[in-house]
DNA sequence: TAGAAGCATTTGTTTGACAAATTATCGTGG
DNA sequence: CCACGATAATTTGTCAAACAAATGCTTCTA
């Protein structure tokens, strides 16, 4: 009968939930580790004692988390994928997008949410950087002063790397999905071509404000610079967007 | 051939892939919402120009995304659900969970986040709070004073309701889902018994004083007192969580 | 009218097959 | 011996048809 186990005993939920649940388990104790690569799924089917079709529904919802991958062909197959943070941010990112356009999310918002996610975290990287996070902040500041043409408010990768340098791995992974939302709204509304280049300027000489204070582990400075950047950068946000999104009274 | 819509043109991606995209999208533009009924799987197949185990297959990822729902019988179907913050949370909660387990995070870092999460909310729902919101908070201040016998860390209604007050969505999202985590960390992990009792007054005590900083309308007070409150709180967690998980040096 | 049996509808699952993608293999020619 | 191209093998991707299970509705009966 459908739902039996290999002793026929029934147990509960939907089959490919708990083929889910099942893998997520095995990751969890880390009987599967990452780069491990998954049986076939026609054995993998025989040896959970189910159909592949529902095998399949369960690794595409596993895949769909970026918590396995697959690939056709004799070195392909399904394999672990690292569980870290970049999967659960991408996910994130999308999901945020989606409550963007159906009005569940404002952007004065989200931008709130960068400035309560943001401000610390450089006031944290201050606390905490190496100089190896250093080095890999200012190469994105520098980066910055010479990519020519590029709306700089789309360029995440200097919060990228404060964040990262706060050594909070939670922080860093709220902080990353509103970046990546950020960009995929800027790339979709593209800021007016006269205010660019004095708003580039600024934003770049900010960044290096910010990068200094991390510098000195000089953490208050670091913040009240980070606010400061942000202000000015939801201005521009604000400028691009449509009209819709500024849509609360008090921010 | 495989893979060919209507017009016989062959599009990009997987055929699965491109059912999630387009189901997205008719979300994304309001052509469905939430509530609505898609048609059957087999005929949502004949009109997508693909077989129901494939259409599945992208149902069954957006049922993970808690964006759609399924149940049988002539009633049931396939729905639209509420697009909001609650089932991103959810999702996120789960992803977080794994990270714990993985190693790919650790318990100071989550309580810091909490931290750079609740304390802003606290004080941004001292400026915004309606009478409603106080009316609410108050509520759930009076039932931890009445329930018996549970772990009081464990109760997370108090902050959600903080984190609604702030009238922030987004905050809102990334406090609930560190909420749900740490509850699903309480109920693992018992609070010893011993020091339960006087943890419950003290916690019982500093949500009133933060209720009542946040119906005055006293955001710095709300804050200052919610990091009071957090600071005790986490000591508890600190004793009854396994050792591996307090493994950052300087938190 | 109330209850129970049967019916219709929809998702859940199985089986089997073929298509497509990708790499390994092997033979052939230089 | 090496390069290279055709071929075979492996794995995921897709399709087809059917039956099982769950659920609400209808209808028949007491």
């Amino acid at each position: 009968m459908a739902g039996d186990g290999v002793n026929g005993v029934r147990k509960a939920g939907k089959t490919y939930e708990r083929i889910i649940e099942h893998l997520r388990g095995e990751i969890s104790s880390r009987r599967l580790r990452p780069g491990d690569r998954l049986p076939p799924e026609t054995d993998l089917a025989r040896s959970l004692g189910v159909s592949r079709p529902t095998v399949r529904e369960a690794l595409k919802v596993l895949e769909s988390q970026n918590v396995l991958s697959s690939s056709t062909g004799p070195t392909g197959g399904t394999f672990v994928e690292a569980i870290d943070g970049a999967g659960v941010a991408e996910y994130l990112k999308d999901s945020i997008s989606l409550l963007l356009d159906v009005d569940e999310l404002t952007l004065p918002e989200l931008w709130q949410a960068r400035e309560i996610t943001d401000i610390p975290a450089a006031e944290l990287a201050a606390a905490r950087r190496t100089d190896q996070d250093v080095f890999v902040i200012e190469k994105t500041v520098d980066m910055d002063e010479h990519k020519e043409g590029v709306a700089i408010v789309s360029d995440i990768s200097f919060h990228r790397a404060v964040a990262e340098a706060s050594k909070n791995r939670m922080l860093s992974l709220f902080a990353s999905s509103i970046h990546m939302t950020l960009r995929t709204l800027a790339e979709r509304y593209i800021i007016p071509e006269d205010v660019l280049p004095e708003v580039k300027r600024i934003s770049q000489q900010q960044h290096r404000l910010v990068f200094e204070a991390i510098a000195n582990r000089d953490g208050a400075t670091a913040a009240a610079r980070m606010r400061e950047h942000l202000q000015l950068s939801y201005g521009v946000y604000e400028q691009a967007m449509p009209r819709r999104w500024n849509c609360t009274p008090d921010f």
